[in-house]
DNA sequence: ATTTGTTTGTTCAGTACTGTACAGAGAAAT
DNA sequence: ATTTCTCTGTACAGTACTGAACAAACAAAT
């Protein structure tokens, strides 16, 4: 049972031994499964959530039933927001986008370790800062850029969370993570596919040209992961295959 | 000197007479000019600000000079989340949207407070997530709302932070907080003045009916109201004079 | 093999904006 | 008193969407 073996989530990784020892009891393994609703709007949180390979959003549910997508959550980062600031709950609702494993951990044990003022306190409040940044950015990007431009930030985003180039999607949850209808999606993915920019068929995506992606892309996408890797020291996914 | 004139910043008011006597030699006046920028994205936070009669925006600036405001900070609030993420800077401009008085306070002092773990870093992490509560439901309104709505729960939410129902603030400038054309603004004004529920002239706006206003919102006024009374204890501005 | 459900393609009229332009009205400056 | 500047009113063509509907293609279930 050596320490050595690290997490696939690179908030838990970036931990000192010292202190993922202590968690480490805590951390228990959960899988995730899509479309899984972790925590409804007003939801208390008991646990914190920390994707492997799992992907989850932030969203935002309207009264008339509208979404739109606030945050998206993978093994850069965590659930769970209002256990970091002690505040019970949000108005948001975490829901799993691709399914995959990951773990939690309790409320109370987390807490107790951030009071120590460590390296996770340090650590969370910079992802508290990444994820305000996030949320900014996207508020500013809904207003201003246009579908096909958030679309391709999008994607980039995604991969950027999963480390990987192929996922399970449809349009129809795509458009709701983006607020706009399932066939402005559909339109603007045939597009991409024409363009040799990403394939898809039946909820399957994949990236083919991660370069041709970000000049489709609005200024959003880079903006945000120069933030992330700033506050968390996190490499880029830059393999790019083209 | 007795510590019992409470200051106007109701972050501030809200602390123990213990916290706050350490705090105030370092709490320092400043008078705050329209469309002051306080801060630049990526500039370094040396100064957290409290706004008294003030009225302070977040705001994003798009690479084409595009804005969008990402928060509004009053008397309820502080501009310098980075320095209580001890994150250096943020991504976003903090312009003074209404002049008047406010006081700050240097990063160290503040920050020192903080690490005792006591009312002031529990008043301020859940001012983090009522933050984080604005900026998500703007973003969420950004996409789903009509400019209409989103002019009438700005309005309301400036009355909210200043607690007062008359300002100086031109179409212009809240067209770029709204992240529309100023002559867009200057329909619905136009439209809102003939219904009776403001009133204005060059610069100068003030509420005559608060229910009308709320009527003429989106439901993320009442929404993000809830949560900053919930997670900071303040008391409505409410005293309508329908 | 046929049915059923899911996912995507496509159309179409309607709406809410945008970008731009110009004029008028009030305030400030000389 | 006249000019200059700031602020607001209004118009107009163009664009990016929306909401709704229906068909087609594919996958899963029996």
């Amino acid at each position: 049972m050596s320490s050595s073996i690290k997490p696939a989530n690179r908030l838990l990784a970036a931990l000192p031994d010292e202190v993922y020892q202590r968690l480490s009891p805590h951390i228990k393994p959960v899988q995730l499964t899509q479309r899984q609703t972790i925590y409804n709007a007003e939801d208390n949180y008991d646990y914190a959530y920390f994707p492997g390979d799992a992907l989850i959003s932030s969203v935002a549910i309207m009264e008339n039933g509208a979404t739109a997508e606030i945050g998206v959550i993978g093994n850069e980062g965590m659930v769970g927001l209002p256990i970091v600031l002690n505040t019970g709950y949000t108005n948001s609702t975490a829901v799993v986008q691709i399914e995959g494993n990951g773990c939690r951990i309790a409320a109370k044990p987390l807490q107790d370790e951030l009071r120590r003022q460590g390296a996770l306190q340090i650590l969370l409040m910079r992802y508290v800062q990444a994820r305000i940044i996030q949320v900014g950015q996207t508020a500013a990007c809904n207003s201003h850029h246009k579908i096909e431009q958030r679309f391709a930030r999008w994607l980039l985003q995604v991969r950027g969370s999963i480390q990987a180039d192929e996922f399970r999607l449809t349009h129809e949850f795509i458009s709701q993570m983006l607020g706009v209808r399932r066939s402005g999606v559909s339109v603007i993915a045939s597009k991409f596919q024409e363009a040799d920019i990403i394939e898809y068929s039946r909820g399957n995506i994949r990236i083919i040209s991660v370069q041709k992606l970000e000049a489709a892309a609005c200024e959003c996408h880079r903006m945000i992961a120069n933030q992330y890797s700033r506050l968390l020291y996190f490499e880029k996914f830059d393999n790019d295959q083209d």
